[in-house]
DNA sequence: GGGGTTGTTGCGAAAAGTTGCAATAGCAAA
DNA sequence: TTTGCTATTGCAACTTTTCGCAACAACCCC
């Protein structure tokens, strides 16, 4: 956590913006928290540390570290759930029927960015795909559907 | 858009469910729409020709539909967007830049769907996948991103 | 270190979306 | 046509998310 929060913080100035500590509290939260969470579990775990932070502030910063490409908002069967980028991006399969998820490797996406690429020279930049269906498990319990 | 609606309706009933007077009117609000539209607009024109239906019921009844595979809730920056299903199953390509969007065929996702199913034994249910980039004009101008 | 610029925050309020429950009304069966 | 079951609706309260604006404070420059 630590060396990318250094990182982060300096590309939050480099992009020309500010440092703002409840940026820093804020992305400490995220990190801390690990893996997605939601606004809402932000916004607790931020005012039990500093109880003076807005909740807008919250929304706002999640917001603009998605816009900074520092995190990734995902719609996860009815939830948005914020999560940091770490260096190797990924993707998830979401069952419909458990909601069990697991993460996938970029590289499955290349045949699709390369179609888009020849067929429409449209630079695809997938950040944190959410790929619905059917795990293993629900499959053999449910074999009709 | 009438013999989407005959099909729908007959659709509701054959799943066992109700064939309510708001189901039929929501149904055709979001046909006459065509293409996307948010759950605010499709309230907004409901309630214009009937405006005893409860904004619960629109928020309720989008769901219903997208649970029967009559119509699908797509992310689209940052809103939440429904659209009823045509027999093409098709997804989007939208521009980071411009917003402008364009429509893929499903068969673009064939080798997504070959590696997860190889690899996961997961069964892809792609319905409506919103693929973010930058489009070819967009490129030209800002050859820098 | 002090001062000015302007990006950010906190606040209050409104909008958007969700939920539980009692009343209503589809629809199947008599 | 009438009856009964229960899925569905409207209502009202609630949570979540957004917005405008005045006050604040990072950061640059001297």
């Amino acid at each position: 956590m630590t060396h990318y929060r250094l990182n982060y913080l300096n590309l939050i100035r480099e992009m020309g913006y500010r440092l703002t500590p409840q940026r820093q509290i804020i992305l400490d939260t995220i990190c801390e928290q690990g893996g997605h969470a939601t606004a809402r579990e932000v916004y607790e775990r931020v005012r039990q540390k500093t109880p003076s932070i807005n909740r807008a502030t919250v929304y706002r910063v999640l917001d603009f570290f998605c816009e900074l490409n520092l995190a990734t908002k995902t719609e996860l069967n009815g939830r948005t759930l914020y999560e940091i980028v770490g260096e190797e991006p990924h993707h998830h399969i979401v069952c419909n029927q458990c909601g069990q998820a697991a993460v996938v490797p970029d590289e499955y996406f290349n045949e699709l960015t390369a179609h888009v690429w020849q067929q429409h020279g449209f630079k695809a930049e997938l950040k944190h795909m959410v790929i619905a269906g059917v795990c293993r498990h629900c499959q053999t319990l449910n074999p009709n559907t």
